[in-house]
DNA sequence: AAATTGAATTTTGTATTCAAAATAATCTCG
DNA sequence: CGAGATTATTTTGAATACAAAATTCAATTT
């Protein structure tokens, strides 16, 4: 049972939480009876959360059939890559500009326990992924902001699997921040886009070997 | 009364009429069983609907006190110019590098009546967003459209009332078409880029000059 | 045994009901 | 009169109820 001021809130969290981890799984239909049910809650509440995952891709709807848990394709990814291109592009340039200390320190922190020693390679996972969040956030765009987190951009990547190795990705948050400290948006944009489009190549790689 | 095989949509349909319209004001409170009422419906489906255009930025929900029609203030105008320069730019430039012969005769068309004789500036109107629009549709992708979409882009700029003369935007629509047509997404991209930042320009121009 | 039809069951979409919270209206007391 | 407390009304959020559609499963026919 769960306690809130607004039920679907921790409804919408916990079904998010089952389909990033796969307890629901893609393609499965969401019997609403049975999960509501399974959550302790009725249907309405429910509903409704499943409408939020529907409009962040990660339910979908069939009129009179039903809910099902959004497959992806690897269209798909890839155009998820390249929407993050563009809107994490544009924040860090965004954010560049504001030429705040406070922001950049903020940023510099993330990857900090990673410069000497062995690199704990889930909390770096956690660190990229804070670091890509943080430049969304901290970039004065609220709408940019929203549009990034519908796109549930950055989950749905991780929920794939795919990342590449620190010692690949490090030096480019590195070079990535470099242009931020220096103030150099354009700077910035480009290494950003060019950090992003590395994962996006490896996943064409990976993809078209895996079809042979 | 409104027939369909769900209601929501029909409902979600009229509801964003009704705001873009202007009939339900800014500001307003959405009266739930008021509103169910006048449409004939019970508030399930309505509530469906408001959920959808609570996602679209149309519709702002505080909990336990209701749903309201959105205010848009100039800080959120702009926000939304630099999400159309980032989004609608990658557009342009994906499309571009399709080279696909039926796309551009279809972005050719748009401006066609306008090229000789007196421009009727409603039709104008329609073409200008038809041309935006069709760019994003054109590009291949899905994901790119649907936060187009969802972020309500162009409706929202619409509905603020700011538009350029046709003397002033027609030359830069045509800008870009001839960049898309010699196969330039670089171009395209930052020929768009422009005409969206000269747009966003008269908005904080003629923002600051009211503010005096 | 495979395909097709038709009843039984499940599941969805919508309406209705109900309790709790918020708002409006009334009353009391300085 | 006017501010604060109290009651009444409205409105929301959630649960339940119900009809229509979809699915399942068994019976029948080929």
């Amino acid at each position: 049972m769960i306690e809130h001021s607004e039920l679907s809130q921790p409804v919408y969290l916990k079904l998010k939480d089952m389909i990033l981890s796969r307890e629901l799984m893609p393609g499965q239909k969401i019997i609403q009876e049975k999960i509501a049910k399974q959550l302790g809650v009725s249907r309405t509440p429910l509903l409704k959360a499943l409408q939020m995952l529907e409009y962040e891709m990660l339910v979908e709807s069939v009129p009179r059939r039903g809910m099902f848990v959004k497959l992806m394709d690897l269209r798909e990814m890839i155009e998820i890559f390249d929407c993050r291109e563009s809107l994490e592009g544009m924040a860090v340039n965004l954010l560049t500009e504001r030429k705040n200390p406070a922001f950049i320190q903020k940023l510099q922190k993330v990857f900090d326990p990673f410069l000497s020693g062995d690199i704990d390679i889930h909390k770096y996972r956690k660190a990229d992924a804070r670091f890509h969040q943080l430049i969304v956030d901290l970039c004065g765009n609220a709408t940019l902001k929203r549009l990034y987190f519908f796109g549930n951009i950055y989950s749905k990547v991780v929920q794939a699997g795919l990342v590449r190795t620190p010692e690949e990705t490090l030096p480019e948050h590195l070079k990535i921040l470099e242009a931020i400290k220096v103030g150099n948006g354009k700077l910035a944009e480009q290494e950003l886009r060019q950090h992003i489009n590395n994962s996006k190549k490896l996943l064409m790689a990976y993809s078209i070997e895996r079809d042979n």
